[in-house]
DNA sequence: AACTATTTATAAGA
DNA sequence: TTCTTATAAATAGTT
């Protein structure tokens, strides 16, 4: 960031690499604790160097505290749905598979960093080949499923949606129909005709929904 | 950092402290990144919101991959943290992950164009091979939008579902209520009690959806 | 969400 | 490593 730019690569030089990874944790480090203070945020964040040495930082309590309060958030919030009344309810959590994509693009990152960072031969063509075939057909094979999963869950929905206007339509009308049996024949239980007042208060967004 | 500095502590103005939490986050996650490309680290990073919300980075695998390497290591050769079930990760917002995922891609055209650039300037096998994979990127971001537009259609479509459901509920509810004080006051109208037989006829999925 | 004046971070050099 | 310094990035305040 200053002094010319440099390429969002890996440092080849290994006492570059050194000198910057020593500067920009600490940077990385001091970013963590600011946002932490500034915005009332918990952070964890751990660093591994490429030597496998760690370095930590938890602000707001302890790494075990984060990361339990980090368990409990990722399995505890994947729990909740399980509705078994609808056949095509199912999460769709797309983290998970953005997850796996994500873990491949990186590895495909390092095949291209080894490619041209002098050749060393340690991917070779037939590597990249077998890595691609594997990319293409993971995205294929996934976008597939889960796009014709989102397809039936919207059509549900809108077959739904339809159902329910309807419902309500016929309903609303009956409403409406007694109502003015109701005032015709029984002018005496007019108390009975609030619904409809009650209604447009309560719901105001029918009005849009049926219209 | 600009326009004059901040103190650091925590931002009261709820307004300011939310903008800045964004900025900052995005700023912090970018950090992580770059330095873990650079340097080859390892980084786990996770972030709560004060408003709970949890945001997480890990590269080079999972986030269980992370925790998991850092137990071992803090715990000396202690064994690794049992898998609960599956990496499981919730629900993150389907906005935001497309948003991380189309930086590693920007990433890895990046480090694509760098390729051509500094290369001999002739279409190898490797670099036809390579801008084959820039293709399939390519496709997978315009994948990624689509499946948002779709996510975000059905979250709208499943909350137009919650209000038809409370309106019917309560339209239904107001036609049981107006027929029973119908049947007492005015014993001669029973013709207006048919709605809630034809209402079973003429929509039979109206049980299972309200009930 | 953009813009811009400043502050910060940091790459390169010593 | 650490210091310096020129420059790139980040971002606070504003629109």
């Amino acid at each position: 960031m200053a002094r010319g730019r440099i390429q969002l690569k890996r440092i080849e030089n290994p006492v570059h690499r050194q000198v910057t990874f020593c500067k920009r944790r600490a940077g990385l480090l001091k970013k963590a604790k600011e946002l932490s203070v500034l915005c009332d945020a918990e952070i964890g964040l751990v660093i591994f160097s490429s030597h496998g040495k760690l370095y930590e930082l938890a602000t707001k309590g302890t790494m075990q505290g984060v990361i339990e309060r980090y368990m409990k958030f990722t399995t505890g919030a994947a729990q909740p749905e399980e509705p078994p009344t609808e056949p095509h309810h199912h999460p769709l959590d797309a983290k998970e598979e953005a997850d796996v994509l994500k873990q491949e693009i990186d590895t495909l990152q390092k095949g291209i960093s080894y490619l041209f960072g002098g050749g060393t031969g340690t991917m070779t063509i037939d590597d990249l080949q077998i890595l691609e075939k594997n990319l293409e057909t993971w995205i294929y094979q996934i976008r597939s499923m889960k796009m014709n999963l989102m397809l039936q869950e919207i059509q549900d929905l809108r077959d739904k949606e339809g159902t329910l206007k309807a419902a309500n339509k016929f309903l609303h009308d009956k409403i409406l129909e007694n109502t003015t049996a109701f005032t015709n024949f029984a002018p005496f239980a007019t108390d009975s005709t609030y619904p409809l007042t009650i209604q447009d208060g309560i719901f105001p967004a029918l009005g849009n929904v049926l219209g």
